[in-house]
DNA sequence: GTCCAATCTTGACCGTAGTCATGTTTGATA
DNA sequence: TATCAAACATGACTACGGTCAAGATTGGAC
């Protein structure tokens, strides 16, 4: 058996995860995170309530399980990105626009992800944070190397400056998408992330 | 009877709120904001468990109105910057370093506080976001006035560009902070806030 | 003082997240 | 094939956040 194939028992287990995942996600988008309870996602996914909490610690670790998707997504669009070799300015907006496109579809869920998952990207001994985080490190790194960034720019800060701006735009849009009072979209977001973007990279200052 | 004077049903009502009020903040720090059940706070404050609810619609409300005595002290500190007229890089740091001071006494409780009023903050229609926001707002166009920042520097966007790093990096701290398994403090709040503030006021490229 | 409507208080009640002791399945071992 | 411990499933149960109909207080009108 080589290490890539799984047992009968470790398949069952993750089909048995992804069919809990399924019957979540489905019921999120069709009734709303909120108001969807265990008992409903259980109940679509054929299994007692208990075994719920042998796959998910709590109900919005299933959040979480959805953002480690766009990760992943993330990071191969990343290796594209740097194989691009374009200019590190372009290279960055580009990363971060891409991956807040993927929450423009199914804002009142997405909100919900990204709130979940703004508590695991802060806090620094999380996995996820990592990944993240050096995605965007090794864009500033090439862009250092062609000259486009100070040389001594502090790159994990420069990350983080970008990182914030990323999640923080995201979250507003979010917010203000879903907000009862103002229907419409407020703004439009990778435009406005851009534009962020742009500024954190040129500065403030004259 | 002047504007300023209250009834005696008006009063008691203030009264009942802050006895709430104070018996929820000894509680969270005491045993913990998850630890603390609505049942301790009332008996505490020595009300029926209905009663909490005539005042907070919910546990979380009574962080927020922890954090709206913090919005007013920014306040008044910003009006003796602004009055100081120094330059805007300084004053910038400053009324947000100083903000992020108020955090750093009681960590665990403040990770509860600001994860609250971050959803409240990028919530483009609340009132305490565009409080905050006009704060920065009217830092950054006496800088403007005064030459220091660049002509055509939108405003707002610098505004929410800086208030998300402030929000990320305190976010962080007390992320990194009260992570069981790295005991000690991470990094330095208000020295890291400052270097972060610095570089998005400077820029990232050459 | 007496009435009344508005306002505030109360605690029994409900729905749901999350736990845990018990029962079931699995596959490795002999 | 029989045995067994580890892994997994189960649903009754608990504890807590939040609701609400009924009752108590208030202060103003007369």
């Amino acid at each position: 058996m080589t290490g890539l194939e799984l047992s009968r028992r470790e398949r069952k287990k993750e089909e048995t995860k992804e069919r809990i995942f399924r019957a979540a996600v489905k019921l999120f988008r069709d009734k709303g995170f909120e108001n969807t309870t265990i008992d409903d996602i259980t109940e679509r996914a054929d299994v007692a309530k208990g075994t719920f909490f042998n796959y998910f610690h709590k109900k919005e670790a299933v959040l979480g399980y959805l953002s480690a998707v766009r990760l992943a997504e993330a990071e191969e669009r990343a290796e594209e990105i740097l194989a691009a070799r374009r200019p590190a300015r372009e290279s960055l907006i580009e990363l971060l626009c891409d991956a807040a496109a993927g929450y423009e579809e199914d804002p009142e869920l997405s909100r919900f992800v990204v709130i979940e998952s703004m508590q695991r990207a802060f806090a620094p001994n999380e996995e996820v944070h990592h990944r993240w985080h050096n995605l965007l490190v090794r864009v500033l790194e090439q862009g250092r190397r062609n000259g486009e960034l100070r040389a001594d720019l502090d790159l994990q800060r420069a990350a983080f400056v970008l990182s914030t701006v990323y999640m923080g735009t995201l979250m507003m849009w979010l917010c203000g998408n879903n907000a009862p009072e103002c229907g419409g979209l407020q703004f439009d977001l990778r435009h406005e992330l851009r534009a962020r973007l742009s500024l954190v990279i040129d500065g403030l200052s004259v």
